[in-house]
DNA sequence: ATAGGGTTAG
Protein backbone atom coordinates (compact mmCIF):
# COMPACT_ATOMS: atom_id res chain seq x y z
CA UNK A 1 0.00 0.00 0.00
CA UNK A 2 1.32 3.34 -0.65
CA UNK A 3 0.26 4.57 2.65
CA UNK A 4 1.71 2.37 4.50
CA UNK A 5 5.38 2.70 2.40
CA UNK A 6 4.85 7.01 3.23
CA UNK A 7 4.47 5.83 6.66
CA UNK A 8 7.51 3.36 6.81
CA UNK A 9 9.92 6.02 5.36
CA UNK A 10 8.62 8.77 7.66
CA UNK A 11 9.39 6.37 10.71
CA UNK A 12 13.02 4.59 8.85
CA UNK A 13 15.08 6.85 11.46
CA UNK A 14 13.32 4.62 13.88
CA UNK A 15 13.28 1.32 12.23
CA UNK A 16 16.98 1.99 11.68
CA UNK A 17 18.85 0.12 14.34
CA UNK A 18 21.48 2.88 14.66
CA UNK A 19 18.83 4.76 16.12
CA UNK A 20 18.49 2.61 18.58
CA UNK A 21 20.53 3.20 21.71
CA UNK A 22 19.01 6.89 21.43
CA UNK A 23 15.91 6.00 22.78
CA UNK A 24 17.58 4.15 26.06
CA UNK A 25 19.99 6.92 26.76
CA UNK A 26 20.35 5.36 30.43
CA UNK A 27 19.91 1.48 29.51
CA UNK A 28 22.92 -0.47 30.53
CA UNK A 29 21.75 -3.70 29.81
CA UNK A 30 20.82 -4.89 26.48
CA UNK A 31 17.87 -7.41 25.69
CA UNK A 32 14.54 -7.08 23.89
CA UNK A 33 11.27 -7.06 25.40
CA UNK A 34 9.85 -9.73 23.17
CA UNK A 35 12.74 -11.80 22.15
CA UNK A 36 11.69 -14.18 25.27
CA UNK A 37 9.25 -15.84 22.59
CA UNK A 38 8.35 -13.57 19.71
CA UNK A 39 10.21 -13.78 16.30
CA UNK A 40 7.91 -11.11 14.66
CA UNK A 41 10.37 -8.41 16.34
CA UNK A 42 13.50 -9.49 15.77
CA UNK A 43 15.94 -7.93 17.98
CA UNK A 44 20.33 -7.56 17.92
CA UNK A 45 21.79 -7.03 21.38
CA UNK A 46 25.09 -5.86 19.91
CA UNK A 47 23.87 -2.87 18.31
CA UNK A 48 26.30 0.01 16.53
CA UNK A 49 26.91 2.57 18.73
CA UNK A 50 24.28 5.31 18.83
CA UNK A 51 24.21 7.97 15.68
CA UNK A 52 22.55 10.66 16.78
CA UNK A 53 22.76 12.35 12.92
CA UNK A 54 20.25 9.62 11.74
CA UNK A 55 18.01 11.32 14.28
CA UNK A 56 18.78 14.47 14.68
CA UNK A 57 17.23 15.95 11.33
CA UNK A 58 15.71 19.09 13.42
CA UNK A 59 16.61 21.34 16.62
CA UNK A 60 12.84 19.80 18.37
CA UNK A 61 14.41 17.05 19.18
CA UNK A 62 16.90 18.77 21.52
CA UNK A 63 15.79 17.79 25.18
CA UNK A 64 17.20 20.44 26.69
CA UNK A 65 14.50 22.99 28.13
CA UNK A 66 12.07 20.43 28.58
CA UNK A 67 10.51 19.71 31.46
CA UNK A 68 11.33 16.82 33.14
CA UNK A 69 8.68 14.63 33.30
CA UNK A 70 8.39 15.31 30.11
CA UNK A 71 11.52 12.61 30.01
CA UNK A 72 11.11 9.97 32.28
CA UNK A 73 14.40 7.80 32.47
CA UNK A 74 13.51 4.49 31.10
CA UNK A 75 15.89 2.86 33.22
CA UNK A 76 14.27 4.13 36.30
CA UNK A 77 10.75 4.43 35.54
CA UNK A 78 10.92 0.35 34.08
CA UNK A 79 13.43 -1.88 36.03
CA UNK A 80 14.60 -4.09 34.15
CA UNK A 81 12.98 -6.96 35.94
CA UNK A 82 9.89 -5.49 35.81
CA UNK A 83 10.86 -5.33 32.31
CA UNK A 84 11.47 -8.72 31.92
CA UNK A 85 7.71 -9.79 33.41
CA UNK A 86 6.39 -7.20 31.16
CA UNK A 87 8.30 -9.04 28.10
CA UNK A 88 6.63 -11.92 29.03
CA UNK A 89 3.18 -11.03 29.59
CA UNK A 90 3.53 -8.93 26.52
CA UNK A 91 4.17 -11.94 24.60
CA UNK A 92 1.46 -13.90 26.09
CA UNK A 93 -0.81 -11.06 26.21
CA UNK A 94 -0.64 -10.92 22.36
CA UNK A 95 -2.16 -14.95 22.22
CA UNK A 96 -4.60 -14.67 24.82
CA UNK A 97 -6.08 -11.71 23.04
CA UNK A 98 -6.17 -13.09 20.20
CA UNK A 99 -7.90 -15.85 21.62
CA UNK A 100 -10.51 -13.70 23.23
CA UNK A 101 -11.13 -11.96 19.91
CA UNK A 102 -12.57 -15.32 18.73
CA UNK A 103 -14.43 -15.92 21.26
CA UNK A 104 -15.95 -12.64 21.74
CA UNK A 105 -19.33 -11.60 21.55
CA UNK A 106 -18.99 -10.55 17.84
CA UNK A 107 -17.72 -14.00 17.05
CA UNK A 108 -20.98 -14.83 14.99
CA UNK A 109 -20.61 -10.92 13.22
CA UNK A 110 -17.21 -11.77 12.61
CA UNK A 111 -17.96 -15.26 10.89
CA UNK A 112 -20.75 -13.24 8.87
CA UNK A 113 -17.55 -11.71 6.57
CA UNK A 114 -18.14 -8.09 7.70
CA UNK A 115 -14.63 -7.03 7.29
CA UNK A 116 -15.31 -3.41 9.53
CA UNK A 117 -16.38 -5.88 12.75
CA UNK A 118 -13.22 -8.44 11.72
CA UNK A 119 -10.86 -5.63 11.81
CA UNK A 120 -11.59 -3.49 14.37
CA UNK A 121 -10.71 -6.07 17.49
CA UNK A 122 -7.42 -6.54 15.77
CA UNK A 123 -6.94 -2.93 15.55
CA UNK A 124 -7.55 -2.38 19.16
CA UNK A 125 -4.91 -4.87 20.21
CA UNK A 126 -2.47 -3.54 17.76
CA UNK A 127 -3.31 -0.33 19.24
CA UNK A 128 -2.77 -1.23 22.65
CA UNK A 129 0.55 -3.08 21.65
CA UNK A 130 1.94 0.50 20.09
CA UNK A 131 0.87 2.15 23.39
CA UNK A 132 2.70 -0.65 25.45
CA UNK A 133 5.54 -0.12 23.79
CA UNK A 134 5.48 3.42 23.89
CA UNK A 135 4.72 4.27 27.27
CA UNK A 136 7.69 2.04 28.18
CA UNK A 137 9.82 3.60 25.74
CA UNK A 138 10.73 0.93 23.07
CA UNK A 139 9.60 3.52 20.47
CA UNK A 140 11.43 1.11 17.80
CA UNK A 141 9.20 -1.13 18.56
CA UNK A 142 6.12 0.50 18.70
CA UNK A 143 6.88 1.85 14.91
CA UNK A 144 7.17 -1.62 14.00
CA UNK A 145 3.87 -2.50 15.06
CA UNK A 146 2.45 0.83 13.59
CA UNK A 147 3.77 0.23 10.43
CA UNK A 148 2.69 -3.54 10.09
CA UNK A 149 -0.88 -2.66 11.11
CA UNK A 150 -3.68 -3.32 8.34
CA UNK A 151 -6.02 -1.13 10.12
CA UNK A 152 -5.34 2.23 12.13
CA UNK A 153 -7.42 4.05 13.77
CA UNK A 154 -7.08 8.13 14.40
CA UNK A 155 -6.81 6.59 18.42
CA UNK A 156 -3.84 4.51 16.62
CA UNK A 157 -2.06 7.67 15.69
CA UNK A 158 -2.37 9.37 18.45
CA UNK A 159 -0.68 6.78 21.10
CA UNK A 160 1.71 6.69 18.60
CA UNK A 161 2.49 10.45 18.56
CA UNK A 162 1.67 10.24 22.60
CA UNK A 163 4.54 7.93 22.67
CA UNK A 164 7.06 9.83 20.31
CA UNK A 165 6.34 13.16 22.47
CA UNK A 166 6.58 11.34 25.58
CA UNK A 167 10.63 9.84 24.50
CA UNK A 168 11.39 13.94 23.41
CA UNK A 169 10.60 12.99 19.36
CA UNK A 170 8.64 16.30 19.04
CA UNK A 171 9.76 16.64 15.09
CA UNK A 172 8.89 13.05 14.66
CA UNK A 173 5.82 13.58 16.40
CA UNK A 174 4.60 15.96 13.91
CA UNK A 175 5.70 14.09 10.98
CA UNK A 176 3.65 11.54 11.63
CA UNK A 177 1.11 13.91 12.65
CA UNK A 178 1.35 15.47 9.38
CA UNK A 179 0.56 11.99 7.72
CA UNK A 180 -2.19 11.73 9.14
CA UNK A 181 -5.90 11.86 7.15
CA UNK A 182 -8.12 12.44 9.99
CA UNK A 183 -6.64 14.56 12.35
CA UNK A 184 -8.38 14.49 15.71
CA UNK A 185 -8.62 17.34 18.41
CA UNK A 186 -6.68 15.00 20.59
CA UNK A 187 -3.83 14.83 17.48
CA UNK A 188 -3.49 18.48 17.01
CA UNK A 189 -3.38 18.93 21.05
CA UNK A 190 -0.89 16.83 21.60
CA UNK A 191 1.81 18.36 18.78
CA UNK A 192 0.99 21.52 20.06
CA UNK A 193 1.81 20.21 23.82
CA UNK A 194 4.73 18.46 22.66
CA UNK A 195 6.04 22.12 21.22
CA UNK A 196 4.82 23.94 24.58
CA UNK A 197 6.95 21.31 26.83
CA UNK A 198 9.50 21.82 24.82
CA UNK A 199 9.95 25.20 24.71
CA UNK A 200 9.27 25.87 21.45
CA UNK A 201 6.85 28.39 21.36
CA UNK A 202 6.52 30.11 18.15
CA UNK A 203 6.11 26.19 16.85
CA UNK A 204 3.06 25.60 19.13
CA UNK A 205 1.67 29.08 18.40
CA UNK A 206 1.96 28.37 14.73
CA UNK A 207 0.43 25.10 14.70
CA UNK A 208 -2.35 26.09 17.58
CA UNK A 209 -3.28 28.94 14.48
CA UNK A 210 -3.45 27.20 11.82
CA UNK A 211 -5.81 24.64 13.42
CA UNK A 212 -8.04 27.30 14.03
CA UNK A 213 -7.79 29.18 11.37
CA UNK A 214 -7.26 27.13 8.33
CA UNK A 215 -8.74 23.91 9.39
CA UNK A 216 -11.28 25.12 11.70
CA UNK A 217 -10.99 23.16 14.47
CA UNK A 218 -11.90 24.38 17.80
CA UNK A 219 -9.47 23.63 20.94
CA UNK A 220 -11.26 22.19 23.98
CA UNK A 221 -10.00 23.52 27.13
CA UNK A 222 -7.10 20.89 27.13
CA UNK A 223 -5.73 22.29 23.91
CA UNK A 224 -6.26 26.07 25.39
CA UNK A 225 -4.52 25.08 29.18
CA UNK A 226 -1.70 23.91 26.27
CA UNK A 227 -1.12 26.78 24.41
CA UNK A 228 -1.61 29.26 27.48
CA UNK A 229 2.09 28.48 28.51
CA UNK A 230 3.74 29.09 25.44
CA UNK A 231 2.05 32.29 24.77
CA UNK A 232 3.40 33.63 27.86
CA UNK A 233 6.75 32.59 26.64
CA UNK A 234 6.49 34.63 23.62
CA UNK A 235 5.18 37.50 25.91
CA UNK A 236 3.02 39.05 23.37
CA UNK A 237 -0.07 40.75 25.35
CA UNK A 238 -1.72 41.11 21.61
CA UNK A 239 -1.71 37.00 21.12
CA UNK A 240 -2.80 36.99 25.00
CA UNK A 241 -5.50 39.28 24.39
CA UNK A 242 -6.90 37.57 20.90
CA UNK A 243 -6.40 34.30 22.76
CA UNK A 244 -8.56 35.39 25.83
CA UNK A 245 -11.59 36.66 23.30
CA UNK A 246 -11.72 33.63 21.92
CA UNK A 247 -11.93 31.75 25.21
CA UNK A 248 -14.59 34.12 26.28
CA UNK A 249 -16.60 33.76 23.23
CA UNK A 250 -16.75 30.05 23.20
CA UNK A 251 -17.46 30.44 26.60
CA UNK A 252 -14.75 28.37 28.02
CA UNK A 253 -13.96 31.12 30.77
CA UNK A 254 -17.38 30.62 32.62
CA UNK A 255 -17.35 27.33 32.36
CA UNK A 256 -13.56 26.30 33.58
CA UNK A 257 -12.06 27.97 36.26
CA UNK A 258 -8.65 26.71 35.23
CA UNK A 259 -9.03 28.55 32.33
CA UNK A 260 -9.85 31.78 34.02
CA UNK A 261 -6.94 30.78 36.32
CA UNK A 262 -4.39 30.06 33.42
CA UNK A 263 -5.89 33.64 31.57
CA UNK A 264 -4.85 35.61 35.15
CA UNK A 265 -1.13 33.78 35.49
CA UNK A 266 -0.79 34.19 31.29
CA UNK A 267 -1.94 38.49 31.47
CA UNK A 268 1.00 39.04 34.41
CA UNK A 269 3.24 36.99 32.73
CA UNK A 270 2.55 39.28 29.24
CA UNK A 271 3.03 42.05 31.70
CA UNK A 272 -0.49 43.45 31.79
CA UNK A 273 -1.56 43.27 35.65
CA UNK A 274 -4.09 45.48 35.58
CA UNK A 275 -5.79 42.46 33.49
CA UNK A 276 -4.89 39.95 35.55
CA UNK A 277 -6.31 41.35 38.49
CA UNK A 278 -9.55 42.32 36.80
CA UNK A 279 -9.37 38.85 35.64
CA UNK A 280 -9.89 38.05 39.08
CA UNK A 281 -12.11 40.59 40.47
CA UNK A 282 -14.63 39.34 38.20
CA UNK A 283 -14.99 35.82 39.36
CA UNK A 284 -17.98 35.23 41.32
CA UNK A 285 -16.67 34.31 45.13
CA UNK A 286 -18.44 31.09 45.18
CA UNK A 287 -15.94 30.37 42.17
CA UNK A 288 -12.87 31.04 43.20
CA UNK A 289 -10.48 28.66 44.27
CA UNK A 290 -6.98 28.72 46.16
CA UNK A 291 -5.11 28.17 42.62
CA UNK A 292 -7.72 31.13 41.93
CA UNK A 293 -6.38 33.06 45.15
CA UNK A 294 -2.78 31.72 44.03
CA UNK A 295 -2.37 32.96 40.88
CA UNK A 296 -3.53 36.74 42.09
CA UNK A 297 -0.91 36.40 45.05
CA UNK A 298 1.68 35.61 42.49
CA UNK A 299 0.78 38.89 40.39
CA UNK A 300 0.88 40.58 43.45
CA UNK A 301 4.50 39.20 44.25
CA UNK A 302 6.02 39.75 41.25
CA UNK A 303 5.38 43.63 41.54
CA UNK A 304 6.31 43.82 44.77
CA UNK A 305 2.61 44.23 46.12
CA UNK A 306 3.24 42.24 49.37
CA UNK A 307 0.43 43.68 51.45
CA UNK A 308 -2.00 43.20 48.64
CA UNK A 309 -0.48 39.41 48.99
CA UNK A 310 -1.18 38.98 52.78
CA UNK A 311 -4.90 40.44 52.36
CA UNK A 312 -5.55 37.99 49.78
CA UNK A 313 -4.12 35.02 51.34
CA UNK A 314 -6.26 36.04 54.63
CA UNK A 315 -9.22 36.28 52.61
CA UNK A 316 -8.64 33.31 51.18
CA UNK A 317 -8.41 31.54 54.06
CA UNK A 318 -11.38 33.17 56.19
CA UNK A 319 -13.22 31.68 52.88
CA UNK A 320 -12.28 28.46 54.10
CA UNK A 321 -9.77 27.67 51.55
CA UNK A 322 -6.82 25.31 51.94
CA UNK A 323 -3.61 26.75 50.76
CA UNK A 324 -0.93 24.37 49.71
CA UNK A 325 3.28 24.72 49.06
CA UNK A 326 2.45 26.80 45.88
CA UNK A 327 0.04 29.24 47.63
CA UNK A 328 2.83 29.65 50.39
CA UNK A 329 5.43 30.37 47.84
CA UNK A 330 3.32 33.11 46.14
CA UNK A 331 3.04 34.75 49.36
CA UNK A 332 6.30 34.27 51.06
CA UNK A 333 7.71 35.74 47.04
CA UNK A 334 5.30 38.51 47.73
CA UNK A 335 6.46 39.13 51.51
CA UNK A 336 10.19 38.88 50.29
CA UNK A 337 9.74 41.31 47.05
CA UNK A 338 7.51 43.53 49.55
CA UNK A 339 9.92 43.86 52.48
CA UNK A 340 7.50 42.35 54.72
CA UNK A 341 10.05 40.07 56.48
CA UNK A 342 7.94 39.24 59.90
CA UNK A 343 4.88 38.49 58.12
CA UNK A 344 7.09 36.50 55.79
CA UNK A 345 8.28 34.36 58.74
CA UNK A 346 4.77 34.05 60.13
CA UNK A 347 3.81 32.51 56.78
CA UNK A 348 6.19 29.99 56.88
CA UNK A 349 5.21 29.13 60.27
CA UNK A 350 2.25 28.78 59.05
CA UNK A 351 2.88 26.60 56.39
CA UNK A 352 5.06 24.35 58.75
CA UNK A 353 2.75 23.81 61.81
CA UNK A 354 -1.08 24.75 60.69
CA UNK A 355 -0.99 23.00 57.59
CA UNK A 356 1.99 20.33 57.58
CA UNK A 357 3.40 21.87 54.37
CA UNK A 358 7.09 20.29 53.62
CA UNK A 359 8.76 23.65 52.47
CA UNK A 360 10.89 22.92 49.57
CA UNK A 361 13.86 24.61 47.95
CA UNK A 362 12.18 27.51 46.63
CA UNK A 363 10.27 28.57 49.68
CA UNK A 364 13.94 28.60 51.18
CA UNK A 365 14.94 30.46 48.39
CA UNK A 366 12.47 33.01 49.11
CA UNK A 367 12.99 32.77 52.89
CA UNK A 368 16.83 33.81 52.08
CA UNK A 369 16.09 36.10 49.54
CA UNK A 370 13.78 37.72 52.10
CA UNK A 371 15.88 37.41 55.26
CA UNK A 372 18.99 38.61 52.89
CA UNK A 373 17.41 41.99 52.37
CA UNK A 374 17.18 41.92 55.88
CA UNK A 375 20.59 41.08 57.22
CA UNK A 376 20.57 38.46 60.29
CA UNK A 377 20.10 35.90 57.90
CA UNK A 378 21.68 32.68 59.29
CA UNK A 379 20.55 32.48 62.84
CA UNK A 380 17.00 33.56 61.72
CA UNK A 381 16.59 30.86 59.55
CA UNK A 382 18.34 28.70 62.32
CA UNK A 383 15.78 29.57 64.57
CA UNK A 384 13.16 28.67 62.37
CA UNK A 385 14.24 25.47 61.60
CA UNK A 386 14.86 24.18 65.40
CA UNK A 387 11.72 24.61 66.16
CA UNK A 388 10.23 22.52 63.07
CA UNK A 389 12.87 19.76 62.74
CA UNK A 390 14.01 21.64 59.13
CA UNK A 391 16.44 20.26 57.07
CA UNK A 392 19.80 21.73 58.24
CA UNK A 393 21.70 20.00 55.67
CA UNK A 394 19.68 21.34 52.78
CA UNK A 395 20.06 24.66 54.94
CA UNK A 396 23.64 24.42 54.37
CA UNK A 397 23.77 23.62 51.03
CA UNK A 398 21.92 26.24 49.66
CA UNK A 399 24.22 28.62 51.78
CA UNK A 400 27.16 27.42 50.17
CA UNK A 401 25.67 27.30 46.71
CA UNK A 402 25.09 31.30 47.58
CA UNK A 403 28.98 31.61 48.96
CA UNK A 404 28.25 31.84 52.12
CA UNK A 405 30.88 28.90 53.42
CA UNK A 406 31.14 30.24 56.81
CA UNK A 407 27.37 30.07 57.24
CA UNK A 408 26.99 26.59 55.93
CA UNK A 409 29.90 25.35 57.93
CA UNK A 410 28.50 26.45 61.42
CA UNK A 411 25.31 24.73 60.32
CA UNK A 412 26.80 21.72 59.84
CA UNK A 413 28.63 22.09 63.30
CA UNK A 414 25.23 22.64 64.50
CA UNK A 415 23.96 19.48 62.90
CA UNK A 416 26.67 17.24 63.96
CA UNK A 417 26.13 18.38 67.96
CA UNK A 418 22.51 17.83 67.10
CA UNK A 419 23.52 14.33 66.30
CA UNK A 420 25.65 14.00 68.99
CA UNK A 421 22.75 15.09 71.24
CA UNK A 422 20.32 13.16 70.12
CA UNK A 423 22.00 9.68 70.28
CA UNK A 424 21.97 9.39 73.92
CA UNK A 425 18.76 10.18 74.03
CA UNK A 426 17.82 7.28 71.13
CA UNK A 427 19.96 4.72 73.34
CA UNK A 428 18.12 5.15 76.55
CA UNK A 429 14.85 4.25 74.62
C1' DA B 1 -9.14 2.83 23.88
C1' DT B 2 -5.99 8.24 22.71
C1' DA B 3 -4.36 14.70 25.51
C1' DG B 4 -5.50 15.61 30.94
C1' DG B 5 -0.16 20.86 34.50
C1' DG B 6 -4.94 26.50 36.53
C1' DT B 7 -0.89 28.66 40.34
C1' DT B 8 5.88 27.02 41.45
C1' DA B 9 11.96 31.64 43.95
C1' DG B 10 15.94 34.41 42.17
Amino acid sequence: MIFSTMVFVSLSPLLNPKSKTKFFPNRNQTYSPLSLNSSFLNKSDHRPPPSSSTLHSSPSSTPQGCRTRFHPCPSSSVSPPARITHSRSAASTQGSLYRHASHSPSTSAMCSGDPNIVLQPLCRVQTGLVQMYSNCGFLVEAAKVFDEMPDRSTVTWNVFITGLIKWGEVGLAHSVFDLMSARSIVSWTLVIDGYTRTNQSVKAFTLFRKMVQVDGIEPTEVTLLTIFPAIANLGSIKICQSVHGYAEKRGFNAFDIRITNALIDLYAKCGCIESASRLFREIPDHRKNSVSWTSVMSVFAMNGMGREAVESFEIMEKAGLRPNAVTFLSVLSACSHGGLVEEGLKFFNKMVNDYQLVPDIKHYGCLIDMLGRAGRVTMKILEIERGHGGDYVLMSNILTGAGRFKDAERIREMLDKRIAFKLPGCSVV
